[in-house]
DNA sequence: ATGCAATACC
């Protein structure tokens, strides 16, 4: 026998908080029951705390709705429903919802709210971390140490990480340092945010560290030190990161997998890279980008003008895709290197968008590579003009690099002072090469390192062999106002050429040479690494900052097009 | 009942 029961409201309002909410109207209903009904105290706060944590925390609630919950719930003697609400304020990618996070912590500082506690401030700190709030936060720095969670490990991670996104790296190691109880997460925030701070060799120190130690690390730890590899060309250390993903000592997660096609991609290894991509069963959009990104940077797909023009078309027509800039660009890009010039330029005025500076400048670019002087002189006043970005120095030193070439030189001092007057260094370039476990960064002229004698003993050798086969210093690279003799002099120390000749004294003969480069090369070391890989006999590896270059037996993979 | 770290490109 069945027994079917009437469902009084009142068992109605009980009965709803076992459902699952899904939606905000359910949501609502709920809400509109909770107060028509007149149940017990205990189970009114039961309802009332699960709609909050719905509208809270799930990705179809409602933070507005939440925060106007707060009155309703008995918040004076526990931390949970502010914990909560500033948890989703400080997950949301609105910075309006991290100023409503901080306010509400604010909130807490005072009587009759709960104090913040060690669930509190991580929260807290991930939102001055979003909003840059290096003030703040250092304020806040100082209420936890007096508030006695300064021995909580997460609070103490969270402060990490709020400090290297603040550009504050030394405090991060401060506190590192400070900290009693590291686990996984306060190494792995370490070396993540040393790569963002652009200190990738000192992450894969970290990480050696962190298996000498002992210390176990996991999917995120590897991802990080992967992006470190990719970034210094350190393929010795990625391969064993890879090992640690065959010895299943770390899960091959999808991030995990296309951090290691990035890795091997940038460093130069495409097969690698390839093998990677095919044993993954579910590839998301992130595989895919990194292996697109990978083959477009081997050029193993450059050059190929109609099919891009063909995609460029089948965006609007088939798949009805609004093409944006940087489709354009690409377009532009690639007509542009081939030396289409005046195509290019056709399309740059005909597209529906306006030309941004980065669409002129390879433009430009490719004028100069290309020798067309009286095109690249015409289209530098769009970039002049264009000119608001104020801490990007590229246009001025690419106008300026143009100016030079063609001999105008205080054109060419115009843009320094420019450059001066706005305050703007331009980056150093710099060459890094990996041998016998360690990574040897070098800059121009460089003589800090501790076999510079045997480096430069090595360059002159090689200049010696390399002019005997009719190498001539193409002095026309070096954008200087000095004498012929100066400038090869120069040319001769670029920062590639030490990474090359420490190649050459520090690996075997026969094996390969990689460099990574942080610009891109000039014209002249381009051409010494392809008549060093034909007279020693190696197969050079430069990543420059836009692409690989593969010298092989005196020719380059990028067929001279850069 | 609540916590900290993460991939590509631009």
């Amino acid at each position: 026998m069945k027994v079917y029961y009437y469902h009084t409201p009142q068992a109605q309002a009980q009965q709803t908080h076992k459902m699952e909410i899904s939606t905000m109207g359910h949501a609502m209903q709920l809400h509109v029951q909770i107060l028509k009904t007149d149940t017990n105290q205990t189970q009114k706060l039961k309802n009332l705390s699960k709609l909050f944590t719905f509208t809270a925390l799930s990705p179809s609630g409602d933070l507005n709705y939440a925060h106007s919950l707060l009155t309703s719930l008995p918040t004076s003697t526990n931390s949970y429903y502010h914990n909560t609400l500033i948890r989703a304020y400080a997950r949301s990618p609105d910075p309006a919802h991290h100023f409503h996070s901080l306010s509400l912590f604010l909130d807490m500082l005072h009587d009759p709210t709960p104090s913040p506690d060690s669930f509190t401030y991580p929260f807290v700190f991930k939102s001055c971390a979003r909003l840059r709030l290096t003030r703040f936060g250092k304020q806040l720095h100082g209420l936890v140490f007096k508030s006695g969670f300064w021995s909580d490990t997460c609070v103490l991670n969270s402060l990490i990480h709020f400090y290297f996104v603040c550009d504050e790296s030394d405090h991060a190691h401060k506190v590192f340092d400070k900290v009693t109880d590291r686990d996984v997460v306060s190494w792995t925030t370490m070396i993540d945010g040393l790569v963002d701070s652009e200190q990738p060799v000192k992450a894969i120190h970290l990480f050696d560290r962190m298996v000498k130690e002992r210390i176990g690390v996991n999917e995120v730890t590897v991802v990080s030190v992967l992006r470190a590899c990719a970034e210094t060309g350190s393929l010795s250390v990625g391969r064993r990161v890879h090992g640690l993903v065959e010895e299943r000592i770390i899960g091959l997660e999808a991030k995990v997998s296309t951090a290691l096609i990035n890795m091997y991609a940038k460093c130069g290894c495409i097969d690698s890279a390839i093998r990677v991509f095919d044993e993954i069963v579910d590839k998301d959009v992130f595989a895919w980008t990194a292996m697109i990104n990978g083959l477009a940077t081997h050029g193993r797909n450059a050059g190929l003008i109609n099919e891009a023009f063909k995609y460029l078309e089948g965006m609007r027509k088939k798949h009805g895709v609004k093409p944006t800039i940087q489709h354009y660009g690409c377009m532009v890009d690639l007509l542009a290197r081939a030396g289409h010039l005046r195509d290019a330029e056709e399309i740059v005025r005909k597209m529906p968008i306006e030309p941004d500076v980065v669409m002129w400048r390879t433009l430009i670019w490719a004028c100069k590579v290309h020798g067309d002087t009286i095109r690249g002189d015409r289209l530098m006043k769009h970039l002049e003009l264009l000119e608001t970005d104020g801490n990007d120095c590229g246009s001025y030193v690419l106008v300026g690099n143009v100016y030079a070439s063609a001999g105008k030189w205080q054109d060419k001092a115009r843009m320094r002072e420019l450059m001066n007057w706005k305050g703007l260094v331009k980056p150093p370039g710099s060459s890094k090469i990996e041998a016998n476990g360690a990574i040897h960064e070098f800059t121009l002229g460089d003589s800090t390192h501790p076999e510079a004698d045997n480096i430069y003993g090595k360059l002159d050798e090689v200049e010696e062999r390399l002019r005997e086969e009719g190498y001539r210093p193409k002095v026309s690279e070096v954008l200087l106002e000095i004498e012929d003799e100066k400038k090869a002099f120069q040319l001769w120390h670029h920062s590639e050429k030490l990474a090359l000749a420490y190649g050459l004294i520090r690996t075997n003969p026969g094996d390969g040479i990689r460099i990574v480069k942080n610009l891109r090369s000039c014209e002249d070391c381009h051409e010494v690494m392809k008549l060093t890989s034909r007279i020693y006999r190696r197969e050079i590896v430069v990543r420059d900052r836009i692409r690989f270059h593969y010298f092989r037996n005196g020719e380059c993979s990028c067929k001279d097009l850069w």
